[in-house]
DNA sequence: TATACAGTAAATGTATACATTTCGCCGCGA
DNA sequence: TCGCGGCGAAATGTATACATTTACTGTATA
């Protein structure tokens, strides 16, 4: 608990509020109320109404209609569409990648991710089944996202991608942790670091529909493991951070 | 001036910087203080805060660095890259509906609606020059364009379309008005109606992939209309709402 | 001359009192 | 029983005093 820092009581009161959002404190469709809040936060209404505004502008509230806010809440099928929103904005920012060129130094410093992540497999020896090592798969693949987006050298874009990103089911790291079926788990994670190299390739050859294409098609993965999550534990499966905003 | 309603302050101070940032009261990059807007507007800095906080949240603002807001400013690629993005957005929701099917009713609301956008281009009479009806034209255009998302009954799409199309220069209808080259013009919007009609059979027909092109094609009319209108006028293209935010 | 530091003015951050609006509840009447 | 209307509690909206932070500027020292 070190969030209790000499940060302002405005980052403070969003950091709890994200928190409680996120993991199932304050569930979908509950309403905010300003008082009661601030008196449980022991920080006064100013600043919690601005964390609420900004987590508003995070796309985890939305206004009320008489004034006020709530937990914005999510069915399966705007997760989906999120999923695939990502993908699409992740492919057009590698479209534009492409058609325009991007430095050989960026390349470079991407194709070295791609080694990283190609690390976390470690090999499996005698039991031919690989050992993955999720965590700094996690993170690294987040990175590569990242990265990847910024090929296209497009505040607007990115923008927009770092929005939809912000839902925390829809991050291109979202189902890769915790996920109950380890076989699957393996194909999907293997599956989708082939998709990394090929994305890559692409950009280099200026493919740029291959590259789009590719791009939406990654993000199918994370669509299909939200629904092999969503069949393997309908109730609660609170592996993926998130997962508590969907509605069931 | 009908904007000095008994609405709340915080409204109107929204309302009122919005507009004097659309039309280049306040350019872009301009540093928002609360105390001199106060004064300024008559209104306590906690409406005009919080109004502040909303414009950013609808893209016009930023938030700078060290605290505060400034008004967000647009590189030409910048006003670009939305109108690109505002296709692929489109493309989007267009491909889903025809990949889904959307009702008949839905149907017939935007054929009429295709009906009366015609209705906007009357018959030249002997000069052969057709006169077309801006305004009209420009509304109905609006009206098409919002219509046409929700056929994809996806409220997420839908959302992040509404963001980028709120910035002003990034609308469907940011180029129907006021264009110098009244020939152009006259082309591009009989263009443009063509690919509205070619869009509504292609969703009619599910045919998802012709359906996501034609609506990114459309929205390079766009595009070339505002290139055009930088070539045409460089110093200041006045007629567009929002050509004062973008830097030059 | 450049840099570092301190002082100060002005900005945002915070708390809180007060105003206004909203919404639900209750009672009255048709 | 249903609907309308007003009353009241509780919510958000607003103003403002005060706290804190930031950033600039001027000066002193290396």
């Amino acid at each position: 608990m070190s969030e209790s820092k000499s940060v302002n009581l405005t980052k403070r009161a969003t950091y709890e509020l994200r928190q409680r959002i996120i993991h199932g404190g304050l569930p979908g469709g509950t309403r905010l109320y300003e008082v009661a809040l601030s008196e449980e936060l022991q920080i006064s209404r100013t600043p919690v109404r601005e964390a609420m505004s900004r987590l508003a502008e995070e796309g985890l509230l939305e206004r009320a209609p008489g004034g006020g806010f709530q937990v914005r809440s999510f069915s399966l099928r705007d997760v989906t569409d999120a999923i695939e929103l990502r993908g699409v904005l992740e492919g057009t920012a590698a479209r534009l990648a492409a058609e325009q060129g991007v430095e050989p130094a960026q390349l470079v410093a991407i194709k070295a991710l791609l080694d990283r992540l190609d690390g976390c497999f470690a090999p499996g020896g005698a039991t031919g089944r690989e050992q993955i090592d999720f965590d700094a798969y996690s993170e690294l693949n987040a990175l590569f996202h990242q990265r990847l987006s910024e090929l296209c050298a497009s505040p607007v874009i990115l923008r927009e991608l770092e929005r939809v990103v912000s839902l925390p089911f829809a991050s291109p790291s979202a189902f890769v942790l915790g996920q109950a079926d380890a076989a699957r788990s393996n194909r999907s994670l293997a599956l989708a670091q082939a998709q990394h190299r090929a994305l890559v390739q692409a950009i280099e050859q200026r493919e740029g529909a291959r590259a789009e294409f590719i791009a939406r098609e990654h993000a199918r993965i994370a669509r299909g493991n939200l629904e092999a999550s969503f069949v393997s534990d309908p109730q609660a499966p609170e592996c993926v951070p998130g997962m508590a905003l969907i509605i069931r």
